[in-house]
RNA sequence: GCCCCCAUCGACUAGCGGUCCAGGUCACAGCCCUUUCAAGGCUGUAGCGCGGGUUCGAAUCCCGCUGGGGGCACCA
């Protein structure tokens, strides 16, 4: 039997990373596999701020390269079948009415066990089932209804979802067996802590997929690290491919035990990719990445400065922190500010420079220090801070190349307080 | 309170009875490189929660404890 798995969040807003490891999972498990990746939106009415949701999931499920098969559906769709199974297996003796609702009947004796793929061996009294509720009074079925009955509906095979659901299995197992359908294999799939240990949470930081790409992370990068959240290839590899991923992914190595996310292994990964990508390749993320943050920078200065900073900045967000000097002049702190001594020697050299490129820059700079018996350091970081107003900066000399002549004198100034006064971009 | 699940360095994990005085990665510390910051190279600190079993032998199997998480709705 082919594979077919689903991903069935509730539209409450934007993807959380948890909600979109579980997508992971079951989307490498389906391409693994051969088999159909599906969207089912769990919602129960149909308020404006479901259908942005739906769209923004959408939208972040394809931002992230997991692409989806068949139609998107929803549980409303299937409100009138729903209603009509609930009252066949009142006819049928497996439900009843009870004040307008209707419940299913929960076996009082005995256990309800299914074989967990990730937790193996689950057992449940049925002491503890309660005869739960199929329909509401006011019509609508409840979601322990209509998720098992989806499920048999579009022949899921695989039911792959988190472990806060382990629970809610044994009733649907009791449904399901009721209605007479196939069983899925079932896999709950650990969930994600905060670092302090406890639910993954807004206090933490970012906490949805759209977070981290406005913080300018790679859906790639996301992918990988989430992967890692959990499964495991073996004791050594860790960074692989989206092919790589779907070709050595299975249920079996997806441990059991809550994972902790870690956003400075994250950081760290995510500078891996970064890092790792043509020059090229690089510039167009850069650009398209700020262009979605509003920066309105002249493109061609942005791409020109791409590959002073990609060995640098560990997500795409930092670029402006660390290299908007080059598109506004940025007032240096004080505090760091020391007598500016050399400043005019620099200026003076610098102006002397023909043409204004790095290496002859380097060459005049390394020269002038030399003559004025300061070590590199001593004589660079002054300039640095003219320029880029800041003690951290991408390269003092390709910076000054990409400044030009004119501006780079303008902001090292003479005076030693760098720069006309007043004459800040802010 | 009841039910279910989980338990290896600070974090993610490898380990499925002997090859583990426990390996890899992030983080952290030191050193090297160096125009700052990164990156890179080298080295290091750090872990099988506790107590009982089983076994010639346990991180690996069993039981208990402790700790953590999840769930107990006419929410999803």
């Amino acid at each position: 039997m082919a594979v077919r798995v689903r991903f069935a969040p509730s539209p409450t807003g934007y993807l959380h990373v948890g909600g979109a490891r579980t997508a992971l999972f079951n989307w490498l498990f389906a391409r693994h596999h051969g088999g159909e990746f599906r969207l089912r939106i769990e919602n129960t009415d149909t308020s404006r701020e479901v259908a942005e949701a739906v769209d923004q999931i959408q939208g972040t499920l394809a931002w992230l390269g997991l692409d989806l098969d068949g139609e998107v559906t929803s549980q409303l769709d299937r409100m009138a079948h729903a209603q009509e199974v609930a009252r066949r297996l009142v006819d049928e003796g497996h439900a009843y009415e009870d004040e307008g609702a209707i419940r299913f009947r929960m076996p009082d004796e005995g256990t309800t066990a299914w074989e967990d793929v990730v937790l193996g061996r689950i057992e449940y009294p049925n002491e503890q089932l309660e005869d739960l509720v199929l329909v509401r009074s006011d019509g609508r079925p409840t979601y322990n209804f209509v998720s098992p009955l989806e499920d048999a509906l579009d022949g899921i095979t695989h039911v792959i979802r988190g472990q806060d659901h382990v629970s809610n299995t044994p009733k649907q197992l009791r449904i399901l067996e009721a209605l007479g359908a196939e069983i899925p294999v079932y896999a709950h799939v650990p969930l994600l802590n905060g670092p302090d240990g406890r639910k993954l949470s807004k206090r933490h930081g970012a906490i949805t997929v759209e977070d981290f790409r406005a913080q300018g992370y790679l859906p790639d990068a996301l992918v990988n690290y989430l992967a890692l959240l959990g499964w495991s290839y073996d004791d050594r590899t860790e960074i692989m491919t989206r092919e790589e991923l779907v070709e050595r992914f299975t249920l079996d190595r997806v441990g059991a035990s809550a994972a902790t996310f870690d956003y400075q292994k994250l950081e760290w990964l995510n500078g891996v990719y970064l890092r790792g990508l043509a020059p090229d390749v690089y510039a167009d993320a850069l650009v398209t990445y700020l262009r979605e943050q509003g920066y309105e920078w002249d493109e061609e200065l942005v791409r020109r400065a791409a590959p002073l900073v990609q060995e640098k900045i560990a997500a795409l967000g930092e670029f402006p922190a660390f290299a908007g000097f080059l598109f506004a002049r940025v007032e240096p702190d004080p505090a760091l500010l020391g007598d500016g001594a050399v400043l005019p020697a620099a200026a003076e050299t610098l102006a002397g420079v023909e043409p204004f490129e790095a290496d002859q820059i380097e060459t005049a700079l390394r020269g002038l220090a030399e003559r004025l018996g300061l070590k590199p350091r001593e004589a660079f970081q002054p300039i640095r801070l003219a320029l880029t107003g800041s003690a951290v900066s991408p390269g003092l000399f390709e910076s000054l190349e990409l400044l030009g002549k004119e501006e780079s004198l303008a902001r090292i100034g003479g005076s030693g307080r760098g720069g006309a006064s007043g004459s800040s971009a802010r």
